[in-house]
RNA sequence: UGCGGGGUAGUUGAGUGGCACAACGCCGCACUGUUAAUGCGGAUAUCGGAGGUUCGAAUCCUCCCCCCGCAGCCA
C-alpha cells in the first residue's frame, strides 16, 4: 500500500489511512513516554502524537530533540480527536528531520514590532500573519474577479514615469540612462488613455510615494487598483465603488471570516453589517458636522485622520464625502459646473477609524480648462502634451478611482498598522528585509 | 520634518549613584493526553555608541546613532 503525500487542510478526507506530511515544527511537548509535535505545513497546523510503544525508538528519540521551525517529514494515520486543536490529529508512525533549526528567533511569546519587522522573513510563518496575508490574497482575487466580470479590461500602466501625475506628492527619483525618471504614484493619467481606447479599464500594481509620513496609514510602496470608466459620471462612480467594496467584503468573509474572527479576534459583525448604499455627504455638510462637533477644522482644507474618524464614528458602513474644494484636489478633477469652487471628487472613508480607502472622481474633459489648471499648478506643459491629446481627439466625461489594497486589508483584518498587510513593508525607516 | 516616549541576557520588562535582576526562550533531569504543558536544576549581558563628572555610573552631564507613538501629507 502506497503512502499518499497530503496537506494538513485536506487531512480529514484521509482519516484512518497512512499519509505523509512535510512541514516545520511549530512547537513540541513532552510527557515522558508520550510526545506531541505541532506541525505546520503552510496550509494549517496539526498535532502529531507518538507513544513510545508505537514508534521506533530512534524516531521517538528525534521527537525529544526537535526544535521550533526544524523541517520534518512525518508519516502516520489521521483521526478525529476532540482533544486536538483543530479536531484532527495524527498518530505518528515515523518522523524524519530534514534540517535541525537552532535558535529560531520568534517564539510564541511577546515581541516588539520593530523586532518582528527586522525578522519579517520569519514572522510570515506565524499564525496571525498567515491569516492577514491570506486575506490580502483573497482581497486581490476578489478585486480582479469583480472587475473582470463587470467588463473591465486590465491594462497596467508604467512604473517608470517621466513626470508627476498629481504634481504635489513627493516622488522617488531614479536615473534612467542619464535622464530622470520617477516611480509612479498613480496610473491614473495613463488609465484615461486606455479608457478612451477600451471603455472600462483598470490597472493594478505597486505605487510609490516618497512622503516622509510615519503613521499607521502610510507605506512608501503600496498596491493600488485603479479602475477608470469612459462616460461615467460622479453618481455612477459611487454606485460602482460601493458595489465593488461590498463584493470584496463578502468574498473575504466567505473565504476567511472564521480566521479573521478566531485568529485575529476581530469583531466580524462590523464587516457583516456593511451594506450598500453608503451615505453620500457633500463636503460642505461634512465640514459643518466637524464644526458642530467642536473639531478645530479649517473649512476649505482637506480632512486629516482625526477628522475622518469623527465623520465615520457613528456609521456602520463606509461613507462617501464628495465635492471637495477644487483647490485641495488634483489638477485633473472636474469642477462642479454649478459651483466651480467645489469639484466632482469623492473619497470613501471606512469606519472604525480606518479612514480613506478610496479616492477618485470625475476628470476634466474640457481642454481649455485643463490647460489652465496645468498652468495654475505650475506643471511642465510639455510633459502633458499626450494627456491633452485625450481632450483634443474625442474628449469625453469619465471617472475613476483608486483603492488602496493595504488599507482595505488592514480594515478587513482590524489591524492597528498597515505594515502587516503587505509581505515586506517599505516605510520611511525601513527598506529591509 | 515637528512634538512626546524609549534603547539593560536570545526575547519582553524591572532597576535614578554602591554585588546587574525577573519572566519567557535555550540546555539537563523527571513525567503516558499535553494545549503558550508542568516540576526541579543550569548556562546566558561590552546596560545603543563616543566622551565627561565621580572614590564609584545602567543610573548624572554633552554629542551622536537607532526604535516606537502622535501630527502634517495621502491610498
Amino acid at each position: 500500500m502506497s503512502t499518499s503525500v497530503v496537506y494538513i487542510k485536506d487531512l480529514k478526507a484521509h482519516a484512518g489511512k497512512m499519509v505523509e506530511l512535510r512541514g516545520w515544527v511549530y512547537n513540541t511537548r513532552s510527557g515522558g513516554k508520550i510526545r506531541f509535535l505541532i506541525l505546520r505545513d503552510g496550509t494549517g497546523y496539526l498535532q502529531c502524537v507518538a507513544s513510545a510503544s508505537d514508534v521506533p525508538p530512534a524516531d521517538f528519540e528525534i521527537l525529544g530533540t526537535l526544535t521550533q521551525e526544524s523541517s520534518v517529514v512525518v508519516t502516520g494515520t489521521p483521526r478525529e480527536d476532540k482533544r486536538a486543536p483543530g479536531g484532527v490529529e495524527l498518530t505518528l508512525k515515523s518522523v524524519t528531520e530534514v534540517q535541525h533549526a537552532e535558535g529560531f528567533p520568534i517564539t510564541p511569546k511577546e515581541h516588539s514590532s520593530s523586532f518582528l519587522l527586522d525578522h519579517r522573513h520569519l514572522w510570515l510563518r506565524s499564525k496571525k500573519q498567515h491569516v492577514v496575508l491570506t486575506v490580502r490574497h483573497h482581497t486581490i482575487s476578489a478585486i480582479r474577479d469583480y472587475l473582470n466580470n463587470h467588463g473591465f479590461i486590465n491594462l497596467d500602466t508604467p512604473i517608470f514615469t517621466p513626470n508627476a501625475c498629481e504634481g504635489t506628492s513627493t516622488l522617488f527619483e531614479t536615473d534612467y540612462f542619464g535622464d530622470k525618471a520617477y516611480l509612479t504614484q498613480s496610473g491614473q493619467l495613463y488609465n484615461e488613455a486606455t479608457a478612451a481606447a477600451f471603455g472600462k479599464v483598470y490597472c493594478f500594481g505597486p505605487t510609490f510615494r516618497a512622503e516622509k509620513s510615519k503613521t499607521r496609514r502610510h507605506l512608501t510602496e503600496f498596491w493600488m487598483v485603479e479602475p477608470e470608466v469612459a462616460f461615467m459620471r460622479l453618481d455612477e462612480l459611487m454606485d460602482l465603488e460601493e458595489d465593488f467594496f461590498c463584493y470584496i467584503i463578502a468574498r473575504v468573509l466567505e473565504t476567511c471570516g472564521t480566521d479573521i474572527k478566531e485568529v485575529l479576534e476581530r469583531d466580524i459583525s462590523k464587516l457583516e453589517a456593511v451594506k450598500k448604499p453608503f451615505p453620500r455627504i457633500h463636503y460642505k455638510e461634512a465640514a459643518k458636522t466637524l464644526l458642530d462637533q467642536g473639531v478645530p477644522f479649517e473649512v476649505g482644507g482637506d480632512f486629516g485622520g482625526t477628522d475622518e474618524t469623527v465623520l465615520t464614528q457613528n456609521q456602520t458602513t463606509p461613507i462617501f464625502v464628495h465635492h471637495y474644494p477644487t483647490q485641495v484636489k488634483a489638477f485633473y478633477m472636474e469642477p462642479d459646473p454649478d459651483e466651480p469652487e467645489y469639484c466632482l471628487s469623492v473619497d470613501m472613508l471606512a469606519p472604525e477609524g480606518y479612514g480613506e480607502v478610496i479616492g477618485g472622481g470625475e476628470r476634466t474633459a474640457n481642454l481649455d480648462l485643463l490647460e489652465q489648471r496645468i498652468k495654475e499648478h505650475n506643471l511642465p506643459r510639455a510633459a502633458y502634451e499626450w494627456y491633452l491629446d485625450l481632450r483634443k481627439y474625442g474628449t469625453f466625461p469619465h471617472s475613476g478611482f483608486g483603492l488602496g489594497v493595504e488599507r482595505t486589508v488592514s480594515y478587513l483584518c482590524g489591524l492597528s498598522h498597515l505594515r502587516e498587510a503587505i509581505p515586506f513593508p517599505r516605510m520611511l525607516n525601513r527598506l529591509s528585509p
